[in-house]
DNA sequence: CATAAACAGTTTACATGTAAACAGTATTTA
DNA sequence: TAAATACTGTTTACATGTAAACTGTTTATG
């Protein structure tokens, strides 16, 4: 078919940065595997594992860039393998802090190092040069996506 | 919590992309809402826009790099709205071919202009030679993905 | 031909994502 | 204090993703 305006090398771009990331997070997935863990799971262990007082669910899906209603299923399966526990609190009965156990933080002590060697080995062959100026060319591609859809494009929190 | 291996400015670059692929299909998401489409279904739409005789179930599977078992039912909601088709095939009965009927066809004209040029809004001040260094590095991170993790890195078939 | 193997699509089960409505609790404010 | 408002977590409904089992059909092979 005929198309109207031309797509050109910047719209095919946007494709190829999809399809990496889509890669990259099939790869995390397999990875993650071994320890029986979804990539969404360890986020939360890692997230967890680098605070004293944990987080409540609010503030996790802040950080996690998901709806509140998600994090209720996975911090269920998360407790129900004593990974995390969720304390309440006296002073406010709605919340609660999620917590990481011992036996999540030496999970995640487990993984992290395998993690960033892999992650080391993502970038083989790209000089440290082009890595700063791919990261400094993402944040400017979020910033020209906020403009464009500001309520959606900002990794911010998703509300209601 | 003290880390074992040194995170490094790679390790943080990757998050980087994930973060904004996230941001760019989030945006996509918002934009292909006034269609009432997800983006997952314009990229059906917009494959079989392109080829005469449609595509079967697995061909599409393969093209969208999703799984068959998804396939039925994102084509049952489009065949609902009468944007495509299955057209039996007399050869072969496993299979069909899905295309693209006349109103699909108009939905997707009607669409491309915009998404184009929102495209090339997304890279608005970033050079062309930049945009192809980016294009070269991911498909070497592509290439590093699939060395590391043979069976899922690379989007290829999904297969079972 | 008859059996085995491969293939296409569907179904099921479940994890994960969006979005909206809801109940219970805390805070603000009239 | 009482009512309105905001906040937290859960529930529901649904789209979309992975994975495996299943049916029916076709092809390969003895």
């Amino acid at each position: 078919m005929k198309i109207t305006a031309q797509p050109g090398a910047r719209y095919q771009a946007l494709l190829e940065l999809l399809r990496t990331s889509e890669a990259l997070w099939n790869a995390s997935r397999l990875f993650f595997a071994r320890w029986d863990l979804s990539p969404s799971q360890f986020n939360i262990l890692n997230l967890l594992s680098e605070v004293s007082d944990g987080w409540n669910q609010v503030e996790l899906s802040r950080h996690l860039i998901m709806h509140r209603s998600n994090i209720t299923g996975m911090v269920d399966r998360l407790e129900e393998r004593g990974l995390v526990r969720r304390r309440s609190l006296a002073n406010d009965r709605r919340t609660n802090r999620v917590v990481i156990t011992k036996s999540g933080l030496g999970l995640v002590r487990e993984i992290l190092p395998h993690y960033y060697t892999s992650a080391e080995a993502v970038w083989a062959g790209i000089p440290e040069a082009s890595v700063t100026a791919m990261v400094k060319q993402f944040t400017l591609l979020r910033h020209n996506l906020e403009g464009i859809a500001p309520a959606f494009a900002s990794p911010a929190t998703p509300s209601s």
